[in-house]
Parts: C-alpha cells; structure tokens; sequence
RNA sequence: GGGCGAUUAACUCAGCGGGAGAGUGCCACCUUCACACGGUGGAAGUCGCAGGUUCAAGUCCUGCAUCGCCCACCA
C-alpha cells in the first residue's frame, strides 16, 4: 500500500490516459476461449471509419463499457469485440471531396487507382474514432478488432452472397428504385428520406386525339411528361368510363399515348387522372406491368434529362421543369397551378431529391427471411429491451419490401457475379469463374456493383467471430449476450442482423437488444454540425473528466426517453467525483498507513454508526447489481450517488470523526478504520463499471490483493451486513440531529454557536438509543451538552418534537426572540393540521376501513395518532411560550 | 393517413395505485482541521386539460390539446 497524501482536488486530466493504456497493456479485456466461466459477449455497432467520436457513439459505448465491465467483475469471461465500417457511400464520398480539391474525380482515377487512396484514407485517418473509444475506457477486445471490408469480411460476404443466389433469395431485375443523382447510385427504401415540401401541382391539358377537347391532368413533375406512356383514370370514375380507348397526344413533344383504366388512380386527387411515366415513378412502374406499357427513361444518371426527352435533351432536371411549364404556359395547355405541399425522398446521405429511377439492380428477397425473424421475437429468443420497440418491429418486417442492395459506387464489397462477353450469361460464385457455363467462353468481366455497406454489417454478429468457418469463437461466444444500439438503426441493422444471423447460423445473433434513446442538445434539438449545437464528447471529457461524462450519460440513460444533454449537468457530476476523491483522503489520511485486519472489525467493537453503514451497504449493493443485469443504468447511478454523498460522506464520514481521533478508544479507532476502509473500497467497486478511472486511481492507493479494480469482483451477498435494527436507531438519530440543526437554522442561531439540549421522551426503548448514542448526537448536532430525561417540566425554550414522541428543548433564554419561535411553533402546527386533516378524512372513509390492505390502515391510524400527539405538544409549547414574551404595553400604541 | 413517446419545482429529469422527489439554479447563514467542485437550513409544484375506474390516481382507462419522433406509392 502507498502511503501518500492525495492532492486536495480530483484532476481527471491526469490519470486517465494513464489507466487507459495500463489496462491494455495488461491485456484485462481479452476474451479466453482457455474457459469455463459463464461468457458475456457483445459486438460493438461498428463505427464508420469517415467518423469522430459524437454523443450517439459516447452514449453507445459508455452503456455498452459499463456492462462489459460489470459483467467481467461479475466473473464473466467478456467478449467485447471492437471494429469499424467501411461506410461505402459516406467514405467514398469523403474521398472524392478531397480529390475534388486536386481537380481530380474517380473517373479520371480509375476504379483500381480510387480504390487505392480510399485505403490509403482508411489506413491514415480509420483507426481516429478507435482511439477515441480506447480514451473513454471502451474495455473491448482490442486483439479481435474488425473491419467490414477486411480479407475474413470479404470472403463471408461472398459467402453469404452466394448462398442466398443459390436459394433464389437474391435476384437481379429492372425496376424502380431510389437514385441519388449526385451520388450516382441506387438507394435502399431506408436511405431515402421523406421529408414535407412546399412545391406546385400543374394542371396540365393532354388534347385529345378526336379533337374533343383535351384531357386535364395534375402533375408536380412536368418535365416527366417527355416520359409519359398513358393517361390513366379509376375503372369505377363514371366521368371517364367512355374515354376508354381513346388516345391523347402529350403536351409538347409529338407523342400519341392510351387512356387506360387502372385501380391506382384516386379519382378525388386532382382531376381524377393519372399521367403514367413508367421509368420515374414507383407506382406508374407497376401500371406499365399490368398494361405492357413501354417503359422510356428521359433522365440520365445524374438526373439529366437523355435523348428521350427531345428538345429538352441536356437539362438539369430542375432546370427543364422550368422550361417545360413555360412552355406549357405559351402553348396555352397549362390550365392552373396550386400550391402544393407533399413529401418528397431524399438522399440520407447528401440530401439530393431523390429520382424514381429505372434501372437494373440486384435485390434481396425480404419474406422469408422476415418469417423466422419475426417468430424468434415473438418466441423471446431475442428480447427486446424496452419491450415498446416490438411493435415497431413487427410493423415494419410486417410490411417488408426488398432490398436494393447494388451501388454503383466503387467503395464496398464488389458483386461476386460475373458477365459473359459473348453469351450475356451470369455466374455467381465465391470465385471467379474460369470460363462461361454457358457457353463456354473465358472472356468474363465482373459485375460493376457493390454491395450496400448494410449487407456486410448484416453479417457483423458471426462474420466477426470467424463465420463461414466453424471457429471455437463462435461456438464460445455465438449468439452474443446483449447488443447495445440506438433506435434509429433499428431497421438498418437490427432487423437485417435477425434476419441474416437465422438464416446462416440458424441461431438468433444475440440474446437481448438494448434500445437507447437519441442525445440531443439542451433544447431538444437533434445535434447536427449544420445547427451548430453539437456538444463534443472529446471536449466534454477533457474539461469535465471522462468519469463525469460517462456518468452523466448513465444518469440520464432512462428507458424509453431522449436525453437533453447540458453541459451543466456534467459539471454537477464532476463535483460528486471530487466528492469521492476527498472521501478517500479523508479516508487515506486517517488510516497513517495502517493496513485494517478484519479482527478489527469484529462485533463487538463495532458502532451503531458502523453497523448501519454496512446495512446500507448491502442494500445498495443488491439494488445496484440488479439494476444493471436489467439495463437500469440512471438507477443504479443515483442508488450510488445518494449512498455515497448522502450516507456515506453526509453522515457516516461525519459520525465516525472522533472515533478516529488520537485520544479514542484503540478497539474503536481500529474498528473505524476498517470499516472505512472496507466500505470505501466496496464503493469503489461498485461505481467501477461507470466511473472507471478516479475508481481505478483510488483503489490502487487501498489495501487489497489484485492488480486492477477493473478484474476485481463486483460486491456480491458477502459485502455488508443487513441489520434492521441499526438502521432503526440510525434513522431516530438522523432524525434528532435534523431536528436540532432545523431549530438553528430557523431561529437564526449562528451555526458555531454551540447549544445546550435536553431530549425527553416518554419511551424507554427510545430513550434507551438516545442514551447509549449520546456521543453522535452531540458531533452531529454540535452540541455543547445534552441532556437525556425522561420526564419533567425544562426551563422555557425553543422547542421541536419529533412524531415518535421525542421533544427538543434548546434553553436559549436571551439568545433566541420568543416572538420569532412563537411564529416557528405556529408554521409547524399549520403543517401538522394539513396533514391531519387529510388523514382524518381518509381515516373517517368507511370505504377505505373496510377496503383497503389492513396494514395500509393501520399505517395511516398509527401515523394519525403520532401526528395528533405532536400537535398537542406544539400547542402546549405555544402557550408556555406566549407568557414569556414581554407586554405588549411598553410598546407605542400610536 | 397510421404508429410511438413526451407533458411533474425556474431549468433538466426520476417516480407510475396508498405520506409530491433529485440534480442544477435561487435565498439565508457558515472559510468547522476530506471537500467552497464544500456544509447547514430554507423558499419553490391545483404532477398539460376534461371525463372515468377505484375506498384511494402524477401513478390505471377514455377523450382532447400542445410538442417531438418513426412509418406511409394520392400523382
């Protein structure tokens, strides 16, 4: 043990990169496949490698570090395994912002040169947020960290790829999907954002081809009329039944297209007809199937309208709605324009409207493997945690769509499926294929694509513990324990992990899904670097210390709630971090370097002080472990923080102070000393999964056998001592003392000013404790005597009575102003006779006698009887007081 | 349009069937030998609104209002 003198205030900043790299070189947080022990194993949501450390991954990976910590004390072999995404889309376009700046593009690079500065990228700025994790106390196994694109990763993509191919659960086909035009690829369902837009809806005049007139149609998008094939209205629309048959010619271009009857068309939108642009719109896309329509596309890749669109040929797509309404307008066929407000896809990424676009995509087929992700819920082979999120669930893999999972970016997995030259024909393998099955050919070109980075994270659970290959990791440690993740990629990962973990494990990827909430700023808003509200976790780190962070978020971390983080709040923790600190060097200092024996703390020797602190110890060691084995995090951190300044620090440290003094009884001091010592460290241990660092730091100055407090094991059954009995009396004693120090502080009396008291109590048995715990409330209450009687008439005085029949006496004639108590006596009994009132209204309810729990009953009669007792008493103390004011008369009477 | 959540002290939030709580802030007093990142005391809330269930309702149910989020192919 060293014995040394802490400094006075707790500095974070200077011990925590410390312990952070102790603890890895140690190699504490390795996972052992040399074992036995129970196995708690949890996958870190990858990062994107693109990214820094924000709140999201802060909150994340703080809850995720205090259960791998806890569960490591709690004697688990712990497998946190650590890695990072590849990210395709956001890192490629990272990459090609910066060649942006050189005046370069992809394109003038080539896909292999490309894909090589995006690795040189990865290699010089990836590991940025891994090294931020390790500087939070992240306890992962840093030996098995990933990375989505990595050789295993590849070959479990392929792997997974081929399998589903094989089963026809991934097909390759034309249709309408989500297009980014600026990042030129494919968008799932879920990377397209829908967001309200104010825009106009055209009425637009299609003239007949009969010369009866024309047909008016509402559209927002008409630069997509260069790609109409049809007028559609409802079958059951009596307005157009006879049109059926009839041809329109589009506005503006020479162009004869049907009026077709179709069930899409809503006959109360607009005019009740549909213009049907197959190649640009989802549902049109779907109307062109059922009447063989032709499907034109007039826009090209980056949202240009192509050769299709005539005249327009070579228009920004904004640009040529422009041109077209105003061409509309001089040919006299726009009838009208509305304010219209809808909602429109966007780009999750950039943010660029998104194109309904026709092209040719790989897809995966969702329902079956929907089925049994669905089942394993609802079976509870994996428990969602809160339960509330089930129901979103369910809802979405209910209603599941497909997934475009092709990009035509060059960052990611690539398709591992291959195009004859000659005969078109398509091999899909793990390997290249040497020649055509087909046709025999060995002219093959692999297919362009890459896999959405979702597909690979898909995989995450078991492609990082080895998978396709049956290693001893995933037999130890597959399924995981827990997964720790926030809402919002519920969809994005959670559900794709049930489905693809069933599929090719036929196991469910983890046994419980904690769900956290979103941090946002103080005022609510969702952090983003364009509002400027984003609150660093790096900075808050450094100024408040990594602990008082980590506790912040734990405090805040209630189920089912969004947290409003405030800068604020994390300097309140910080303070109860310096709290324990001077705990501890007030613990420290008073030990002088003697090492406490457990004889010392033998019964006899020990306090009514000491026994309560141990009794309250116990309890809040069983609450705590329990609240974290049930994700309760805010719980078990205010259970700590109340125990450790409010019992602790408030009164055991205060209570126990002469018994350390140099003149106190050896058996006393010794015992005080253990049990300082003891609980402290117990403390200590407790708080470890959360505050990592200043607990490491202090216990290491401690007596105690092991190298780290992070493998230290978690207090367990044998820590503490229940004792009812000492917390009865504690509690009487709390209650005095409190009583005393209110009477000071009501009456004006300076607090060092030391009083003289008398207790008296009717009750034996109280008077008893009183008696044999006179010491305490004399330091407590800072007393110059006390007196303990059991009846009498003491000398006029202040007055307080507690409802268990113990009344205060402080004599202070001369010192304290008989009016000023006279007042305090009467705001108390006003207090008193609120709460009778509303007892003795409960009390007189015949239906609360005869319905409620008895011992409800006799609760409220035994208090309304103690509170009737006390009032009695201020009332009798009222009138004693009265007389010994002076006469009003030798006041003036003007 | 469908779904979920929130509404409790000035602020941020716990509590979710039987005495309205915490942290921060505020007021008063105190530099007492662990800590002023401290101590002691205090003020502060018709627990969003309206109904209902119950002996009893921030706490359960219904409706409404306001705010937030998610999902959704009315052009």
């Amino acid at each position: 043990m060293q014995s040394q003198i802490l400094t006075k205030g707790y500095y974070p900043q200077e011990i925590e990169a410390a312990w952070a790299s102790f603890w890895l070189s140690k190699d504490f947080f390795q996972a052992r496949l040399d074992t036995d022990r129970d196995s708690f194993s949890m996958v870190i949501p990858p990062p994107n490698v693109t990214g820094s450390l924000h709140m999201g991954h802060a909150l994340n990976n703080t809850l995720q570090d205090i259960l791998a910590r806890f569960w490591r004390m709690q004697g688990s072999n712990v497998l946190w395994l650590p890695g990072t995404d590849h990210a395709g889309i956001a890192t490629q376009n990272v990459v090609e912002k910066i060649l942006a700046g050189e005046g370069k593009s992809r394109h003038t690079l080539g896909r292999e040169e490309f894909s090589k500065r995006v690795w040189d990228w990865k290699e010089k700025y990836g590991h940025v947020i891994v090294s931020q994790l390790k500087r939070l106390g992240a306890s992962c196994d840093w030996s098995r960290e990933r990375f989505t694109l990595d050789e295993g990763f590849s070959r479990a993509v392929r792997s997974a790829f081929v399998q589903l191919y094989k089963e026809g659960l991934i097909y390759r086909g034309d249709y309408v999907i989500n297009w980014c035009p600026r990042c030129r690829t494919a968008l799932s369902d879920l990377e397209t954002e829908l967001e309200q837009v104010t825009g106009e809806l055209y009425f637009v005049d299609y003239p007949r081809v009969d010369g009866q007139g024309a047909l008016t149609v509402a559209t927002t998008r008409p630069e997509t009329i260069l790609g109409d094939v049809a007028v559609a209205f409802n079958p059951s629309d009596e307005r157009y039944r006879g049109l059926l048959g009839q041809r329109v010619r589009l506005p503006l271009i020479d162009k004869v297209v049907p009026v077709i009857a179709d069930e899409v068309v809503k006959p109360e939108f607009g005019t009740g007809l549909l213009k049907i642009t197959p190649a640009h719109d989802f549902d049109d896309f779907q109307v062109s199937l059922r009447h063989k329509l032709p499907r034109p596309r007039v826009m090209d890749e980056d949202g240009r309208m192509n050769e299709q669109a005539g005249p327009y040929q070579g228009l920004d797509r904004g640009r040529c709605r422009q041109v077209v309404v105003d061409d509309l307008g001089k040919a006299g066929l726009l009838r009208k324009v509305e304010r219209y407000t809808h909602t429109l896809g966007h780009c999750y990424r950039c943010k660029t409207v998104v194109e309904p676009y026709l092209s040719k995509q790989w897809f995966v087929k969702t329902g079956p493997l929907a089925q049994p992700a669905i089942a394993a819920v609802q079976r509870g082979e994996t428990k969602i945690i809160p339960s509330s999120w089930e129901k979103t669930y369910f809802d979405w893999m209910d209603n599941i769509r497909d997934w475009c999972i092709s990009r035509q970016i060059w960052w990611g997995h690539r398709i591992p499926a291959w195009h004859c030259a000659s005969c078109q024909e398509i091999m899909v393998d793990e390997r290249e294929p040497i020649r055509c099955s087909a046709c025999g050919q060995e002219e093959l070109r692999q297919e362009d694509d890459v896999l959405d980075t979702w597909f690979s994270s898909a995989l995450w659970p078991f492609a990082s513990l080895g998978w396709p290959d049956n290693t001893p990791e995933l037999a130890k440690f597959y399924p995981t324990s827990c997964l720790v993740t926030g809402f919002d990629i519920l969809f994005f990962w959670v559900a794709r992990m049930m489905m693809m973990g069933l599929k090719f494990t036929g196991q469910v990827p983890f046994r419980e899904v904690y769900i956290h909430a979103l941090v946002r700023d103080a005022e609510g808003q969702k952090m983003s670097k364009s509002r400027g509200n984003v609150i660093d976790p790096v900075d808050m780190s450094e100024k408040y210390g990594t602990d008082a962070f980590r506790f912040t978020l734990a405090a805040m971390a209630v189920q089912g709630r969004d947290i409003k983080l405030s800068p604020e709040r994390i300097a309140g923790y910080r303070h109860f971090a310096n709290k324990i600190w001077n705990a501890a060097r007030f613990i420290l200092m008073n030990l002088e370097g003697v090492v406490p024996s457990p004889e010392d703390m033998s019964k006899d020797h020990l306090d009514l002080a000491d026994r309560w602190i141990l009794s309250r110890l116990k309890s809040v060691v069983q609450a705590t472990t329990a609240a974290f084995k049930e994700y309760r995090f805010s719980e078990a951190a205010n259970l700590l923080y109340q125990f450790i300044w409010h019992e602790f620090c408030d009164w055991y440290l205060e209570a126990v102070k002469p018994a350390l003094s140099p003149d106190a009884q050896p058996e006393r001091r010794a015992a005080s000393r253990g049990v300082l010592c003891l609980v402290l460290e117990a403390v200590l241990r407790l708080l470890h999964p959360i505050m990592p660092f200043i607990t490491e730091e202090l216990w290491q100055k401690l007596p105690h056998q092991g190298v780290s407090i992070s493998v230290a094991s978690y207090p367990d059954a044998s820590t503490g001592l229940s004792d009812d009995q000492a917390e009865k009396e504690m509690a009487l004693i709390m209650d005095v003392v409190g009583a005393i120090r209110n009477l000071k502080g009501e009456l004006g009396i300076p607090p060092a000013y030391q009083l003289e008291a008398t207790l008296m109590t009717e009750d034996a048995f109280t008077l008893e404790v009183l008696r044999s715990n006179r010491d305490y409330l004399i330091t407590l209450a800072r007393l110059k005597g006390l007196d303990l009687v059991e009846q009498g008439s003491p000398p006029p005085s202040a007055v307080n009575t507690l409802a268990d029949g113990v009344e205060i006496f402080v004599p202070l004639a001369g010192v304290i102003d008989f009016t000023e108590e006279l007042k305090r006596l009467g705001k108390e009994r006003g207090k008193l006779e609120k709460e009778l009132t509303r007892l003795e209204a409960k009390l007189a309810n015949e239906g609360f006698r005869t319905k409620a729990a008895e011992d409800v009953v006799a609760r409220e009669q035994q208090k309304f009887n103690k509170l009737g007792e006390k009032r009695e008493k201020i009332i009798y103390w009222e009138g004693k007081v009265a007389q010994l004011i002076p006469e009003k008369g030798g006041r003036s009477e003007k």
